[in-house]
DNA sequence: AAACCTCCCTGGGGGC
DNA sequence: TGCCCCCAGGGAGGTT
């Protein structure tokens, strides 16, 4: 399930390798995923040019010529490199045709979506909270969030409060921090903000240099898995021993998500 | 306004 | 074997 380190690996790699390149077709599967899957118009601006793929939260942002166009994977996406003649395989959705290779998306849960960046889209984008790893300043982000009466792990989750966090890292980034899940920031200091802050950075960047997480369906490119699981210590392992003191990881609902935590290093909800 | 709930979709696993 | 039900997940959009 492609969070921030996942979506930034498959970007890095595919600006590496169609960035600059022209598309010469798009063919479309399926007519919808999340959302009608929207058309590059090559009618009118044939063979438009990838100029450069960025990201913004969970989505990537492919910049052509004339246009711009949102990819986000969802929790099942992934694109792999394919012979644009290849018949179509189950849950393949969009084929791009570039000058120099083609590429295809596999949405098995089509929870994903491709979309043109609209000013409606724009502007969704612009209500996201900051990145991680780019514009986040803990203090000022404290002072907006610090009346919030929600737990920590439904503000991390909040894309309108902070960008690219999924359920993995959440709860990998609370249990290093030792942080319980239901804590609320007024219960926090500064100190523990900062730390947790630095925490959720060391981790994701971790995770992007492993190439991501794999759990069920992500692959980077090329098929290969990423490696990061091998390190998850809290995520799927509720009714296991804590790594840290051997207590039973215990795991709760939170926001229709099943969060797991450690009774004993996270300490009781609310308390410091 | 903030917080919560619902829905979209499919594969996999457990129970019967 | 096969059927059914539940679960996983992100985020838009609706409701309280």
């Amino acid at each position: 399930m492609p969070e921030l380190p996942e979506v930034e690996v498959i970007r890095s790699k595919l600006e590496e390798l169609v960035g600059g390149k022209k598309l010469l077709t798009m063919s479309v599967q399926t007519p919808k995923l999340r959302y009608a899957i929207d058309t590059i118009d090559l009618i009118n601006h044939p063979q438009a040019r990838l100029n450069a793929i960025s990201r913004h939260a969970k989505y990537m942002v492919w910049h052509f010529d004339h246009e711009s166009y949102l990819l986000h994977l969802g929790m099942s996406g992934r694109v792999r490199i394919c012979e644009p003649s290849e018949p179509w395989e189950k849950h393949e959705h969009i084929q791009w045709h570039f000058e120099n290779t083609a590429l295809r998306l596999i949405d098995p849960r089509r929870f994903g979506c491709w979309v043109q960046k609209t000013a409606h889209w724009t502007h969704k984008l612009e209500q996201y909270g900051p990145d991680p790893l780019h514009n986040w300043n803990i203090e000022t982000w404290f002072k907006k969030h610090q009346h919030n009466k929600r737990g920590i792990y439904k503000i991390l989750m909040d894309q309108h409060c902070l960008s690219g966090i999924g359920n993995i890292y959440a709860q990998e980034a609370l249990f290093e921090s030792r942080i319980h899940p239901k804590r609320t920031l007024n219960t926090l200091s500064l100190t523990q903000l900062v730390e947790l802050s630095h925490i959720i950075q060391s981790t994701l960047k971790k995770a992007i240099t492993s190439g991501g997480t794999t759990l069920n369906d992500y692959r980077q490119l090329d098929g290969s898995e990423g490696y990061f699981q091998v390190t998850l210590k809290v995520y799927g392992k509720a009714g296991t021993p804590c790594p840290a003191c051997q207590s039973t990881l215990l795991s709760e609902k939170i926001s229709q998500r099943t969060v797991a935590y450690c009774m004993h290093c996270q300490g009781e909800e609310g308390s410091g």
